[in-house]
DNA sequence: GTCTATACTCCGATAGAC
DNA sequence: GTCTATCGGAGTATAGAC
């Protein structure tokens, strides 16, 4: 691995520092100096031409390296055959990877419509494609776990600690029985 | 109902300026203008001490305000004996009331540590308290239903339409299967 | 490509007339 | 209690030496 090139320190430190404070309160001083430029004197302005064009690169940096990061861990994952083993993995997988996201997601949360592509960019690279009927008893099952790890992520990091005290593997543990029991999800009126 | 005060509509449009842009991104002389007051002079700190000062006083009139809205609603629905019916109804008030939070939601994660006591208030009004012990049965399965609804407000309000195209109905009714057909949620090792 | 020095703008906040 | 006028500070950005 090469060494990271100043340009790429200041973007790293910038998707640090937007995402901490958002584009309003990210400081072009603060910045220069977590990048190892001295704090105050522009000279973050001789790689990126205004603060508005560094968010618009540091976002697009940052979505590459999750996606890529996303497929690394996802290539070192052992193929299961039991599809519960599966489902767990895949659920411990969502999981962790949502604190590697966690930036993103503030920074589409808050400035969304400065970066409107980004929402995008997120969903192409986290979301799962739905196969065929939405309505499907097996899509809507996955879409209830997809909401609940997101929803206890997102809980969890308002509380300070585990949502409701509710440990990560118990939350996986819940989902894995609540789906695989697999109660018929056919909308009333199909029955 | 009294028309509100000046003190009142200041408030009321500095919690959707601070909701929308943060703090930092907040504009004074847009609260002005939106108040009724000549934007630029600084009129509002005849009523408020500084910018900060205001939102901690905006924060504490919208958790009262979105309390006070959540006891109103509870206290209109009717009463109901079955217990399915009573988690239906449960579900779609929380669901109803995320829109409701949205602006106190977006100030937590955005501004946390300027006003470290919005979290307690707000997790306070919304969280229904565990009773006994957090791993019982009931409680997991009320964990994964409020985490699933949370997750499922924000990744539909990220994604700006319904998560995965399943509609608040559809998400309802598979919760409640879920929970309903209550599998054995005890923990493994206690089996 | 990093620094010194500084221009310029915007914003929060204050003084004082009415 | 709202306006006029303005201060002072902070922040982005630039010009130019090295």
């Amino acid at each position: 691995m090469e060494p990271p090139t100043r340009r790429e320190r200041i973007l790293d430190v910038a998707v640090e520092e937007f995402g901490e404070k958002g584009f309003a309160g990210a400081r072009i001083r603060e910045i220069e100096r977590r990048a190892g430029l001295r704090a105050g004197t522009g000279s973050l302005y001789r790689h990126f031409e205004s603060k508005e064009a560094l968010l618009q690169e540091a976002v697009a940096y940052e979505v590459a390296r999750c996606r890529a990061d996303l497929e690394a861990a996802r290539a070192t994952l052992p193929v299961l055959d039991d599809p519960e083993a599966r489902r767990r993995q895949r659920f411990e997988l969502i999981l962790h990877e949502l604190g590697r996201w966690q930036r993103l997601f503030r920074l589409m949360l808050t400035e969304g419509e400065r970066v409107p592509e980004l929402a995008f960019a997120v969903w192409d690279a986290v979301q799962r494609p739905v196969e065929g009927d939405p309505e499907r008893a097996e899509n809507i099952a996955d879409a209830v776990a997809m909401t609940s790890l997101g929803g206890y992520y997102f809980f969890s990091l308002m509380q300070g600690r585990p949502f409701n005290d509710v440990s990560e593997a118990r939350l996986i543990e819940a989902l894995l029985a609540m789906t695989s029991t697999a109660p018929d999800l056919t909308p009333a009126e199909r029955r």
